[in-house]
RNA sequence: GUGGGAGUAGCUCAGCUGGUAGAGCGUCGGUCUGUGGCACCGAAUGUCGCGGGUUCAAUCCCCGUCUCCCACCCCA
């Protein structure tokens, strides 16, 4: 028993990747990368630039752009503080390592606290010359550590006389200061994974002055975004998003319907299948909130025929009920008043501009009342894309136009519309429809065998790589029966035999995996002849 | 956060209402030291997801837990 517990001591925990992460590997890292080349490619062409936006960002940004009642923002985030938290908690083991409790009640464990926390204060003069950061405000810190030594002193004060009458509640209320003051500090920034970009693009338009740059700004973005959701089929807590984002200008439906017609060109491009574009305009400040009161209106009267969670939408997020999937409820959710009715004449102009823009290009699209957009942000034309293969989260690309966030978000009045499309949707409805790319072979595996070819062998594998091919040169000798097996599992095309004679006689052999043919070529025959045939 | 299903070798899975594990594929080696795919022979790899309980005995029964899958919610 003993025994067999040291044993497992022994052995290192085993690891595995978080839930909702996953390791994407060869060969499906090709298909990855096919994607993300084909975006740079046909965003490229709609004149877009790339944009390489933080992994994190305040939690402020998040908090204001996407909506604070949202799901996303109300218990998806992966939320932490910076750095000073960290301080905090080194001042907590601190005085717990110096053996004394965070209340200390006699001299001999106040000295020790005091140590530790005027440690703590000096920690703090470190940080502010160590950071040039603009993130800590050093007046409000050095505010701070005024505060806090001037209470300890007195807390000190307090303890040495005891627990003469009345003190008490001094001592406790001193307490409970400097508890304060410390719970200032744990307020560094609060920073979060982010759960989408196109609040980072919005930052990053502010920040670096974007709208002196000729208007619209066209940018693009690809990466991982984070989400603390249960993860299912084409869903987990670190997914990547490809998405673009128009900034600035006019808010021409011509650009809507540009920015549409780019994402179906991807989309055509990568030759997804059952691409289905469904849009839908759901109005402005102006014309919503009224629609919303009169849905909200209607389904009030049509409460009790409703399941609990779209009853509870009545109250909460009207629109919503709309996207209901039940069964139950589609006649009721039939009878609705539509949006499209109920538009401002400036919002309905516009949506119709945008459906004759995109008939001018062509593009194929349905008409989709229900359609609304969950993030706050979203106004007058959204939109959304589905694709076959996907399970019941079948919405691969998701959008719309977000006029006023900008302006939200601390920067001049601006225009704006995106999409974002889900990476991992994308991949696995390319894999369903069989667009998996298959095993990555090699062009030339290299049989060489004796010391003499190896150092041919080298040669040769330098050179072939130069010309750009893919070169297996094996690490060891082996005998030729077990090379040509190797060749064979890695799918090489050719294999170059090199053995004794081959370098003596300055004639290379090449074999040709699939038929078996052999020929001899001297060396800048060789290449010219694979350059021909590859 | 809620509900359902599942975790046995690298992969796909067997395992008899309890007696401490097998197959196929794959990997590696050999038959085969200048010729691959085939065939044959052989080998390695498992704390049977983890922890507890019942039992003389648990991969199997019970409880908990973790992870994965599917769905709800929400979203891309």
């Amino acid at each position: 028993m003993s025994e067999g517990a040291a044993k497992k001591e022994e052995k290192p925990r085993k690891f595995q990747a978080i839930r909702g992460t996953r390791d994407l590997l060869p060969p499906e890292t090709a298909l990855w990368n096919r994607v993300e080349q084909t975006a740079h490619e046909v965003f490229a062409t709609f004149g877009f630039g790339e944009i390489r936006l933080p992994i994190f960002e305040p939690t402020e940004l998040f908090a204001r752009s996407i909506g604070l009642d949202t799901d996303v923002v109300s218990k998806e985030m992966y939320t932490f503080p910076d750095h000073p938290l960290r301080r905090l908690e080194q001042l907590r083991e601190a005085v717990k390592f110096e053996g004394a409790t965070f209340w200390p009640t006699d001299d001999a464990s106040l000295s020790l606290f005091t140590k530790a926390l005027t440690r703590f204060v000096e920690s703090l003069g470190e940080l502010f010359r160590d950071e040039d950061s603009e993130t800590y405000n050093k007046e409000r810190f050095g505010r701070l550590r005024t505060e806090l030594t001037d209470e300890v002193s007195k807390f000190q004060q307090l303890l040495k006389l005891g627990p003469a009458e009345g003190l008490d509640s001094e001592l406790t209320r001193s307490k409970e200061r400097i508890e304060t003051i410390l719970g200032f500090f744990e307020f560094g920034e609060s920073l979060t994974l982010r759960p989408e970009a196109t609040a980072s693009v919005c930052r990053a338009y502010i920040e670096h002055n974007m709208q002196q740059l000729p208007q619209p700004v066209k940018l693009y973005y690809m990466g991982p975004m984070f989400r603390r959701e249960r993860p299912q089929k084409g869903r987990y807590r670190q997914f990547y998003q490809i998405g673009a984002e128009v900034l600035g200008g006019s808010d021409a439906p011509a650009i809507d319907a540009e920015v549409i017609e780019m994402v179906m060109t991807f989309f055509d491009r990568l030759e997804l299948q059952g691409v289905q574009l469904d849009i839908n305009s759901i109005g402005c400040r102006e014309c919503r909130p009224k629609y919303v009161e009169q849905l909200r209106a209607a389904l009030l009267k049509v409460k009790d025929k409703l399941g609990p969670d779209s009853q509870r939408r009545i109250e909460t997020n009207p629109l919503r009920v709309l996207d209901s999937k039940l069964e139950s409820e589609q006649p009721i959710i039939a009878t609705l008043p539509h949006i499209a009715d109920h538009l401002c004449e400036e919002c309905a102009a516009h949506y119709a501009a945008v459906k004759h823009q995109l008939k001018m290009r062509g593009v194929i699209y349905r008409e989709n009342w229900r359609l609304v957009r969950g993030l706050d942000y979203y106004m007058r034309t959204t939109f959304e894309i589905t694709a076959k293969g996907l399970g019941s989260q079948n919405a691969v690309c998701g959008g719309g136009r977000y006029d006023g966030l900008v302006e939200l978000l601390g920067g001049p009045p601006t225009k704006g519309i995106g999409f974002a499309i889900g990476e991992d949707r994308l991949i696995l409805s390319l894999q369903e429809s069989g667009k998996a790319p298959v095993q990555q072979g090699r062009d030339v595996y290299i049989a060489w065998m004796g010391e003499r070819a190896q150092a041919t062998a080298i040669r040769a594998a330098k050179d072939l790589r130069k010309a750009g091919f893919s070169v297996e040169l094996p690490p060891v000798e082996q005998k030729f029966g077990k090379a040509l097996g190797q060749a064979d599992k890695l799918g090489a095309k050719y294999a170059l035999i090199l053995g004794d004679n081959e370098v003596s006689e300055g004639l290379w052999t090449l074999k040709t995996l699939a038929d078996g043919a052999q020929a001899k070529f001297t060396e800048p025959d060789l290449l010219e002849h694979l350059k021909k045939h590859l």
